[in-house]
DNA sequence: GTAAGAATTAGAATAATTCTAATTATTGAG
DNA sequence: CTCAATAATTAGAATTATTCTAATTCTTAC
C-alpha cells in the first residue's frame, strides 16, 4: 500500500482551518510522529515519542491535538467505538450500523458470500477468525 | 433479519462446556437478557437487567458471564478493539488486521468499489459517513 | 496595543474494566 | 457419601484510558 504522503506545515494549516482550528508547534509534531511511524499507536504511545522533540508537551494536549486532526480528517481514529463495550447475541453474520443522532446500533443483514469476500482481500498468511463491520452515520426515517 | 432463536439452559450448558466452561444461574440470566432486548447493552446495561430478577449479583460477575458467553461463541462483543484508541494517517480505504498473537494492527487494501459494495447493503435512509472494516486473527509469515 | 477567543498545561475527576482476596458452589476420586 | 480440588461469585480496591477544570499563555483582529 503506497504511503499517505507527509503534507506541509501549509497544508496542515489550512486543513486545520477548514474545521475552524488553528495549527500550533505541538499540532505539527504530533502529526509528524504519526506519519512518521505507521503502527497504529495509541495516545500514550504519541505521548511519548512526542515528548521526546517537545519535553514540555501535556497528555492532555496529545489528546487535543489527535482529536484536531481526526476532525479535519488527517487522521482516522481506527477503534472509534469509544466507551463501553457493547453485547450481541445474533449469531448471524451481520454488520453494524451506529447512529451518532440517537447513539442506538442496529444489525445490518449481509448477503451470504460478502465476507468471503472480504477475507479473501487478505495477502496470504493472514487467517480471520473475525471480521468486523461498523457503520456510522444518521439514518432519516 | 430473523432473530437468533434462545437456545435452551441444556444447550447453553453445553455450549458452555464446550470451552471448559460450566453453566451457572447467572450466565443463565445474563444470556436471557441478552437475547430478550437486543439492543446492544453494555455490561452496565446488562447489571441493571439482570439485577431486576438476581438483585445479589455482582457487576464483576456479569463482566465474568459475559467473557465467558463470548468465548463459547454465544455472544459477540460489539466493538471489540478494547483498550486505547490508535490513530492512523493513512486516509486510503483500507481495512485492518489485528494479529491477535502480537496484538499489532496492519492496513489491509481494499480493492476500488468494495466500501460502495458494503455500503450499497445498508437499508434505504442510512446514510454511512464512515466505515470501519477490522480482521481479528494471526498472520503466519 | 489590547481585547477576545483558542490552545496549552498540570492535575483532578470520571468511566470502564480488571484484579484481589475471601467465600461459596460444584465436580470427581476414592 | 465425603472430601479435596477446582470453578464461580462477591465486594471492593486498583488500574487504565479519557475527559474535565481552572489557570495561564498564545494568536488574531481590530
Amino acid at each position: 500500500m503506497e504511503p499517505t504522503a507527509q503534507i506541509s506545515p501549509a497544508a496542515l494549516s489550512q486543513k486545520l482551518a477548514g474545521s475552524g482550528l488553528r495549527n500550533t508547534p505541538q499540532r505539527e509534531v504530533v502529526y509528524s510522529v504519526l506519519v512518521g511511524k505507521r503502527d497504529h499507536p495509541t495516545a500514550d504511545e504519541v505521548f511519548a515519542r512526542v515528548k521526546a522533540e517537545m519535553p514540555t508537551i501535556s497528555l492532555a494536549t496529545v489528546y487535543n491535538c489527535l482529536e484536531a486532526l481526526v476532525q479535519c480528517n488527517l487522521v482516522r481514529q481506527v477503534n472509534f467505538e469509544r466507551g463501553p463495550t457493547r453485547y450481541c447475541p445474533n449469531l448471524h453474520p451481520h454488520a453494524h450500523f451506529h447512529d451518532e443522532a440517537t447513539g442506538s446500533t442496529h444489525d445490518i443483514d449481509l448477503p451470504p458470500g460478502l465476507l468471503e469476500q472480504l477475507r479473501a482481500q487478505l495477502p496470504s498468511g493472514y487467517r480471520a477468525s473475525d471480521v468486523e463491520i461498523t457503520f456510522r452515520g444518521r439514518a432519516t426515517p
